[in-house]
DNA sequence: CAAATTGTTTGGTGCCATACCAAAGATTAG
DNA sequence: CTAATCTTTGGTATGGCACCAAACAATTTG
């Protein structure tokens, strides 16, 4: 299993992998669609991409769904926007304004940063954008 | 005079004003294309855009310099890079960790959010990448 | 100061990420 | 089993960033 950088997807495939896991099971393309507000076909080129880099298995015309390894990195995924919302309003940020302004740059944090962070924060359970979880945090 | 957001400069250009402000007056093209490791073809055309955006003067064959508003924009991202190294630093980061990590995802962080960790941060002087002045900062 | 060297710009291309549309194909509902 | 409803394919587009080769300007030098 390779380690996690936190690096290897850009910001809209973070989002694909953090509404799959939100939904579990399959997932349908208008799901997606509507979620991320994008063209249907926009959606299918880019679980195909995922699909290829083994993050999901898509069967066409059924639905998606998150690889074990998808799991583990849509895992990562939303513990960091939790762990960095959190961070933010921590400085005064409400917690809309936290996570949307995570939104905009989570996809460049990398794990390592993610885990110090954690750490010194006391690996808090709950964020302002939701529950925070540390199966995927390295340091324990 | 426009307000900052923040958010108008993709990452790349970032760089250039910043790198612009640090050397200050006329820079040569490959003056540029040294600090930023890229081809001066490259710096040419970004700086020829950054000119069409009011952001630096540009005299064909003799160098750039910023403009006022260029200035203004270079000041506050230096500004936004040392508060956030200066942040994450208190997240167990080293310096260096924290101004590279900083530097993957800071063009995406708002003004509004700087100004907030900036405040909450009792408006600190000095960072671990640099001074911090406040000059661009909107809630003194 | 003219020729040679050096620095800069232009034009062409290419790649990645993201997006849309129209048309074709598959699935499901009636 | 036809009609309506997804979904996918193929084409195209944009923004950001990069490179190369060739043309052009400036500077150095003999």
């Amino acid at each position: 299993m390779q380690e996690i950088t936190g690096l290897e997807l850009s910001p809209k495939k973070v989002e694909y992998l953090k509404f799959l896991l939100k939904k579990g099971d399959l997932v349908k393309t208008t799901d997606i669609s509507n979620e991320l507000h994008v063209d249907p076909s926009t959606t299918t080129k880019t679980i195909t991409d995922l699909s290829e880099s083994g993050y999901v298995d898509h069967v066409p015309y059924r639905g998606v769904r998150l690889t074990a390894t998808g799991r583990e990195y849509a895992e990562f995924f939303v513990n960091r926007h939790n762990i960095l919302s959190l961070m933010l309003s921590h400085y005064g940020l409400s917690s809309e304004e936290a996570c949307s302004e995570v939104s905009r740059f989570e996809a460049f944090v990398s794990k390592s940063a993610i885990d110090r962070i954690c750490g010194s924060m006391g690996h808090p359970t709950v964020g302002v954008c939701g529950k925070i979880k540390h199966s995927s945090c390295s340091s324990l």
